[in-house]
DNA sequence: AAAGCGGGGCA
DNA sequence: TGCCCAGCTTT
């Protein structure tokens, strides 16, 4: 990033000058009061501002002071932070009430390190309430003023590290006004929040769409870069091997959409974990309702093994089991469909991940 | 109904 | 540094 004194003047005077016009009008915008502007940055977490703002204005009725939310009951406190949730942001506050009077004598300290070390308070709001209140040039990095930096800069740096906010620091310690640092924050807040969206950005109506880089070239959404991976959900199946008397396996297609679409399957059943894991350590099948539903009835379940397939959002784990049919089992043509078959050779079809180790397993058991 | 989410705590 | 949390918003 290379912008002159002149651009970075330009950059924080249309920003300024957007925030001026377009600010939302919040109670906590009508004060520089450290012990407000903490506990409005406290409620603003996790919660809309149109929510938050009668919370504040009774929250300040009933304690108007610092030293009044030191000695609150526990109980009128919860009760006012009702409907708020996170619950734990109130026992919070209180806690670090009371840690400013007896380490700061009462005042909300000044110094970012102090702030920080606040309970309840991290480096967003340490910042916040450091610019807000206290005019320091602190940016306060959260998730809307990574997602509109990294825009205006096609920053490429992955926003679900935390190593990543140090170049974000980094950048808009060179943008921030040194005259209103607050406002230059609150002002990248609610562009964030209003302009320059998750799933939309709206560059027509931005005041800094002229600095902005991938605006010019059409790669907005590409922004944030978020490699955070979404945790795996595990799933547990029950797989059915049923091979008829000429030895051929029966085989299901699986829908046309979705994951693994039209790849033909063992039969599968959904199995909830505990019983998956009952299966594992006993190694035994039990009957009961765990059939799908096979051309022939079943007479026996065999345990055949188990293994995990990882997919980029699932974690399937899997029992195979062995079904043997019934003793005058006859293969009849209407066993036959688009959606079903026989086959023996199983290295002809498109044949899932999970499927080529289930036929593995079932090869080498021989 | 289920998934996504942002900041702080904590290991 | 990375996981987890709690509960609202979005899909």
């Amino acid at each position: 990033m290379k912008l002159s004194k002149k651009q970075v003047t330009a950059f924080q005077n249309s920003l300024l000058d957007w925030y001026d016009q377009h600010k939302k009008p919040l109670p906590w915008r009508k004060t520089t009061e450290p012990y407000q502007i903490w506990i409005s940055e406290i409620m603003s977490q996790q919660t809309q501002v149109e929510t938050v703002i009668p919370y504040f204005e009774r929250f300040m009725a009933k304690y108007p002071t610092l030293r009044d939310l030191a000695t609150a009951d526990d109980a009128e406190l919860l009760k006012l932070w009702e409907g708020l949730g996170y619950y734990s942001r109130a026992r919070n506050l209180k806690l670090a009430a009371q840690e400013i009077v007896t380490n700061f004598d009462g005042i909300f300290p000044e110094h970012l390190s102090d702030i920080q070390s606040l309970k309840g308070i991290g480096p967003y709001t340490a910042a916040a309430i450091a610019s807000i209140a206290y005019g320091q040039p602190e940016p306060a990095i959260d998730g809307n003023l990574m997602r509109v930096t990294s825009r205006v800069f096609e920053m490429t740096d992955d926003i679900s590290q935390a190593k990543s906010r140090k170049a974000f620091d980094e950048v808009l310690r060179k943008l921030i006004s040194s005259e209103r640092p607050g406002d230059f924050n609150q002002a990248l807040m609610d562009l964030g929040s209003t302009v320059c969206k998750p799933k939309i950005a709206l560059c027509a109506a931005c005041p800094l769409a002229e600095f902005c880089q991938s605006r010019a070239k059409g790669t907005q959404l590409n922004f944030p870069i978020k490699t955070k991976k979404i945790k795996q959900k595990d799933l547990y199946f029950t797989a059915f091997a049923l091979q008829n008397a000429a030895g051929e396996y029966y085989l299901e297609k699986r829908p046309e959409s979705g994951l693994l679409a039209n790849m033909w399957t063992f039969p599968l059943t959904k199995l909830s974990g505990e019983d998956f894991e009952k299966i594992v350590t006993d190694g035994a099948v039990s009957n009961n309702g765990l059939l799908p539903e096979l051309p022939e009835s079943i007479s026996k379940l065999t345990y055949v093994g188990n293994f995990t397939h990882i997919f980029s959002h699932q974690k399937w784990h899997i029992v195979l089991v062995k079904a043997q049919p019934e003793e005058h089992f006859q293969l009849t043509e209407n066993h036959l469909s688009e959606e079903k078959m026989w086959l023996t050779d199983l290295s002809a079809i498109p044949l899932a991940g999970p499927q080529v180790k289930m036929f593995e397993m079932l090869t080498k058991e021989k």
